[in-house]
DNA sequence: GAGGGTTGTCTATTTGTATAGACAACTGAA
DNA sequence: TTCAGTTGTCTATACAAATAGACAACCCTC
């Protein structure tokens, strides 16, 4: 209950993120406890307490209304994410009955560094598609995500993403059916100024940051991807099959 | 390269992780730019850039020398931590050629949450055995985890797990035997006070925490466990085997 | 209507953060 | 030795954050 001073953090930040802590998880709910109550709880000044509410007002998890409290609104619930070998965004938030959006919001080339290289299996410097992609569930951007080809294999793919809007589709129609996710890995960062204000979440909020590699029917890599999911709102989920001779 | 005010977040404390983040992906290393060269790119005054030095420098990651220049500690490498049916702590850390280590920190009884008795198939509010661990590499903490066990199935499980100090012998000595792990699930939160004590890391360092079900040879829930693990050290790696018939 | 409890707004003061400038102490190379 | 470039330390000033206290505006219940 206590915050941190010299942390480089103001009060009021750490309050309102241990108070959206709460919410995400479904500890706090309804009416929010009075700002004496809260002030007390965390060994602090009523203006204090007042200041990290305003800030979760303005995110649209609180509201405040004279002489009655102050109301947690309804909580989005976090989005169980499946993660495997046929995972697909759109295929994702649509089973969570949400509208699938994601929009290109940049599409350039770029010369391969030496560890794409090495994972897509064509030449350092070799030139490479990168798409960047902005996803959105009800209405708020959720995920930002970078997409590496090797350009000669996916000519033509900004354009039937424009059309599809979506990858598979995509990849679909310039041939490429049957591809296959064969790894992820999964660490965690802090958003930085770009991805804040991409996401429009508070800088350094914690996100999910994926890195993958896709490969074609014929076992080829296609793709490589690195994805960063707002932390509060997901869940990536991993079902462990068994692999056949590995006891 | 900007910083943005308002955020709550000290201009240092943004330097800082900024930095940080450069060095653990190793976008940094050997002689740090120096302090006015800092300050011109993070458009800042020299001392706001000492000060996240500073704080640098107590978390070990660089050393400055006057007349010389300030320099990057060798980077501890991201240590690859495979998730799969037969996860183990003691044997990935292993495998990456560190001490393995953990201690109990705690080990208390509770009774269920209705969650929580959901996913171990017994009743709300039977007597669950709790263990709190704090996992170690290098000499520093990097994991947190929680498990619940339901207390009947793992009599005895504290005593044999301070005589082989890991949970699956623990467990094989009480004839549990061919455990596998059943699913994964990733999210990331900011550590909070708590968190920060136990790991020796700034408070709102990114976390990723899972939480994970694992069943007994026979099929039936034996453990639900919720783990932390300090963002910047790890990566987790999934394989995806492809299901039968998943096509 | 009265009264207790709530959020909203005001003033004032203290502490921490950031900027600015100057100079000392030190290093390595010319 | 000289000198440019580095880190370390000092003073001073402006601004944001946090504390403290008081009171207005409002809601609900008795």
């Amino acid at each position: 209950m206590a915050t941190d001073e010299n942390a480089g953090i103001a009060r009021w930040r750490q309050i309102a993120d241990a108070l959206r802590a709460d919410i995400a998880d479904g500890r706090l709910a309804d009416a929010l406890p009075s700002e004496m109550r809260l002030a007390e709880r965390f060994s602090v000044n009523r203006h204090t307490v007042r200041r990290a509410i305003a800030a979760l007002s303005e995110e649209g998890l609180l509201t405040a209304a004279r002489g009655r409290g102050t109301f947690v609104a309804p909580r989005p619930e976090r989005i169980a994410y499946p993660v495997g070998p046929r995972s697909r965004f759109s295929q994702n938030i649509g089973a969570a009955s949400r509208e699938p959006g994601g929009s290109m919001v940049g599409a350039t080339r770029e010369p391969a560094s030496a560890e794409i290289a090495g994972l897509l299996g064509c030449g350092i410097a070799a030139p490479l598609t990168r798409l960047d992609l902005l996803r959105v569930a009800d209405g708020a951007p959720v995920i930002v995500s970078t997409l590496w080809f090797d350009e000669a294999r996916v000519l033509g793919i900004v354009a039937a993403f424009a059309e599809t809007g979506s990858i598979s589709r995509a990849l679909e129609s310039l041939g490429l059916t049957g591809t296959r996710r064969l790894w992820t890995r999964v660490s965690a960062i802090a958003a930085d100024a770009r991805d804040a204000e991409r996401l429009h979440c508070p800088l350094a909020t914690p996100l999910i940051q994926t890195t993958s590699l896709t490969i074609a029917a014929t076992g080829e890599p296609l793709q490589y991807a690195r994805s960063r999911f707002l932390g509060s709102r997901f869940e990536l989920s991993f079902d462990h099959a068994v692999e056949a001779g590995a006891d």
